[in-house]
DNA sequence: CTCCCGATAT
DNA sequence: ATATCAGGAG
């Protein structure tokens, strides 16, 4: 893939997806933007945003959540799934803000990804949506699914697809690829059933005719 | 590589 | 009934 297709690319989606809002989950400040994308590992954000309230109703701050009663806890979360994991590491890493980082999010990917059950992805976004910083690009199931699909990456490892994203796209796009990636995802290029017929990069798209029909014509 | 695990779409 | 979902840890 070069680099004036994958701009073309990102500008089209950009065009279909025209936003405000650049993140799915309902966090207002980075300590709950941390928390509600660890929380969102292999489940959807309608269900993480379903429980956010009373979550946080219940641990506002760092400080409350790292107190918490891991039973109390996993009985507000359970629907996000992995609940007694989630749980643990959202306990671990709140303890961890107040043990090191003065109870605030740090903002650097070294000292993100030291936090329980925070990896490059999740780091990624706390840093983009908590702190409008481009350090990476955020690679999720849809990103890497439609990476392969499309051909901007060949590979099926997350942090391979990451460093080729990151050299065809300029820093100020790191942010907005994997939103728009995302949102195409969701919509019309999806896991099961990708849409390719309305879908309006398909001509670039090497897919179609592949798994693209084959997995259309299965229903 | 396996395991963690409930909700949802197909 | 099965695959998938804003993944990460062991």
């Amino acid at each position: 893939m070069d680099t004036t297709t994958a701009l073309l690319i990102f500008h089209r989606l950009v065009a279909i997806y025209p936003h405000t809002e650049t993140h799915f989950l309902g966090f207002t400040n980075p300590f709950e933007c941390l928390i509600l994308t660890i929380l969102s590992a292999q489940t959807t954000d309608a269900t993480v945003n379903r429980i956010a309230p009373a979550l946080f109703e219940r641990y506002p701050t760092a400080e409350d959540l790292a107190a918490a009663d891991p039973a109390e806890l996993e009985e507000i979360i359970r629907p996000t799934g992995f609940y007694h994991a989630k749980g643990k590491n959202i306990i671990g890493a709140a303890a961890a803000l107040i043990a090191r980082y003065n109870g605030g999010v740090p903002d650097r990917m070294d000292d993100l990804i030291t936090l329980p059950g925070v990896g490059r992805k999740t780091a990624n976004i706390v840093l983009h949506h908590a702190f409008g910083i481009n350090a990476g690009v955020a690679v999720d199931t849809h990103v890497r699914r439609l990476s392969q699909r499309i051909g901007l990456s060949e590979t099926a490892d997350p942090e391979k697809i990451e460093r080729d994203l990151m050299a065809l796209y300029p820093q100020e796009l790191w942010g907005e690829i994997t939103y728009v990636l995302i949102r195409h995802g969701r919509e019309v290029c999806s896991a099961r059933k990708p849409a390719c017929p309305s879908c309006l990069i398909s001509n670039i798209c090497r897919y179609p005719g592949k798994t693209c029909e084959a997995t259309a014509k299965k229903t």
